[in-house]
DNA sequence: CCGACAATACCAACCAGTTTGTATTTTTTA
DNA sequence: TAAAAAATACAAACTGGTTGGTATTGTCGG
């Protein structure tokens, strides 16, 4: 690490965040290189010129998503260590990156500090470890509660709404009676003060709940 | 700005964001001095004992979003500059800045120089002057409608499904017969694979469309 | 000029969620 | 322990979107 440079390629849309990060991991590595790619697409195409030791692979962007990107690239290139960041990160796609062969999972607001550390036990393993950051739900459902006045079921079945599940598939998984998700569902439009199921998607969403 | 240094208040949820902003913004100017909040509900209640003379304000936040913040800073501390910054710019939000009092609109996708440059020009005018990056949505709909086969009409009409109207509303708006509106819809939720209504909303928000 | 595609329009049966009610049981907490 | 809050359950009328069709008109490129 020392002797020879690391090429670290930086596959986000966010040109800032992309810029942001090559001058923090700059500041401590005078060995890193790196490349910056703004699309997933594009990723997946010009990756036959690039030899990166390490890929920064965002999920959200368009073209093609980090995912699939992540996907296509181990298949080919599995010495390649990939590390996702994103902004969400329920367990479904925590879970679904790890098992495609991402070798950690990280939050956008994680520090810088966690961010090296991270990419420093990824480049020194044969792989097999795998670092997850889970989310805090509990911070997320702290402020839902506090000003919505939102309780712990309503937090519950909206986790289900925002997967797309329907009040009969919430019912089921919960055992409980399609009328009682119908009762939930009315009383969470009310306190978030919503119209129609969109706003409410689209609530989840923006907020990242 | 030599002699005396520059308070930047840098508002947003995402560590690493935050934390390379102010690496890249350290790089050019030894005398910005920041400080780094990230809830919009902190920023309210810690403005009195801060003094900024600029905010770098994101819009998605938990706690309270950024618009709001905005409204409340304005209203209080009008001599403090700001500058929203945001991974989405429908027209509609853009302006709501704007009307609100907010002194420029930037992208997460614009590059360092260009916030450097903004940043100047807002720190340097007797405010009035406003600027607004625009997002470039023909690009989005460059590959939705590549990728997806999507025509312009169906991209229209999934601008206005994105903002919540029903069908109803869109074939008043465009003057077409609810039947085509029904048509159209159809036919988009084919073409990009979608089950139900929540799932369309995901793709939208997801994708950034 | 013709074939493909886009845009328009229609229909009926169907499915999902909303609204506006009421009402019982369980749990929490003052 | 009594009151409040949360969770449960039900029902009918209603609104909005889906599904699987069909069909006409316009338009653009080969």
């Amino acid at each position: 690490m020392k002797h020879n440079p690391i090429h670290i390629l930086i596959v986000d849309d966010h040109q800032l965040f992309a810029e942001g990060l090559m001058a923090l991991l700059k500041q401590h590595h005078d060995d890193y290189f790196f490349t910056h790619i703004h699309r997933g697409d594009l990723l997946i195409k010009s990756i036959g010129n690039l030899t990166p030791h390490l890929i920064l692979l965002d999920i959200k962007m368009p073209g093609l998503d980090g995912i699939k990107a992540l996907e296509l690239l181990k298949k080919e290139n599995s010495h390649i260590k990939i590390i996702m960041i994103s902004t969400f990160s329920d367990a479904e796609t925590i879970n679904k990156c790890l098992s495609k062969g991402a070798d950690a999972f990280l939050l956008k607001n994680v520090g810088i500090t966690e961010l090296r550390n991270t990419i420093d036990k990824v480049l020194h393993q044969n792989s097999g470890n795998k670092y997850a950051d889970f989310f805090d739900k509990d911070k997320q459902y702290e402020w839902v509660s506090t000003i919505y006045k939102i309780t712990k079921r309503e937090w519950e079945i909206m986790q289900y709404i925002k997967i797309g599940e329907t009040n009969q598939q919430i019912s089921n998984r919960l055992n409980l009676s399609i009328y009682t998700t119908e009762t939930h569902r009315k009383n969470i439009m009310q306190k978030l003060k919503l119209k129609n199921p969109t706003e409410l998607i689209k609530f989840l969403l923006e907020n990242q709940l």
